[in-house]
DNA sequence: ATCGTTAATCGTAATATTGCAATCAAACGA
DNA sequence: TCGTTTGATTGCAATATTACGATTAACGAT
């Protein structure tokens, strides 16, 4: 059905795939690490970055934005982009913790 | 188009994307989470934990095993499941250079 | 006012994903 | 052998995603 039945999962998974789903493209990968390598805000540059048209680009984007990975603020005619550090920290505090039970569960079945 | 321009993007950014692609759907995220609960390698049982028919938990498994989230063992008539720590290791050391590159770069703009 | 620039939105085509019923295949036990 | 159990595969319908041309909106400069 293309329907992904959240209704039956906790809130918190829910919102774990949707900040994981957002960064499941390359695209959106790219926007993230450049973003993070010019070390400023970016304005406008973004479109020039990446292979792909500026709809394209424009849309990668909105997903981001929607998703809180990035924040944008209008500035003048163009708009500025930054990594949401909010989202990063959870997700870096979300895969630490799986790693460290993880390591702590000592299976030696697999 | 619907088809992603994975050729444009480096090995590594196609790789990142494809790991959080996989885990981009709750109900892997609550696969993921069920195998970290029971602390061993789980025969089975996995389908009975989730809201959905077997074809479909059988398919999300695929695809997890697929990008290297988890493996799978057949033992006798079952089959045994359990998380692939490298690919922790890769998402958590990921989330957690991307968070000090961020907290170093000190912007001010957003 | 008009033009150029920047970025969002609309519309659409191609493809991918999600979910499940039905079916199939392999392994086990009686 | 035959039935049962387990899990993969097939086939399909509904919906989502990706990409881009065309258009639009907003701003600044001339």
């Amino acid at each position: 059905m293309g329907l992904t039945k959240t209704e039956f999962f906790t809130e918190s998974q829910n919102k774990t795939a949707m900040l994981l789903k957002a960064l499941g493209h390359p695209a959106r990968v790219a926007i993230v690490e450049h973003l993070l390598k010019v070390k400023t805000c970016v304005c406008g540059d973004i479109v020039n970055e990446l292979p792909l048209a500026q709809p394209t680009v424009s849309q990668h984007l909105k997903e981001l934005k929607i998703a809180g990975i990035i924040k944008g603020s209008v500035e003048g005619t163009s708009v500025c982009y930054c990594l949401d550090e909010k989202a990063f920290e959870s997700l870096s505090a979300y895969f630490t913790n799986v790693l460290t039970d993880l390591q702590n569960q000592n299976s030696t079945c697999c």
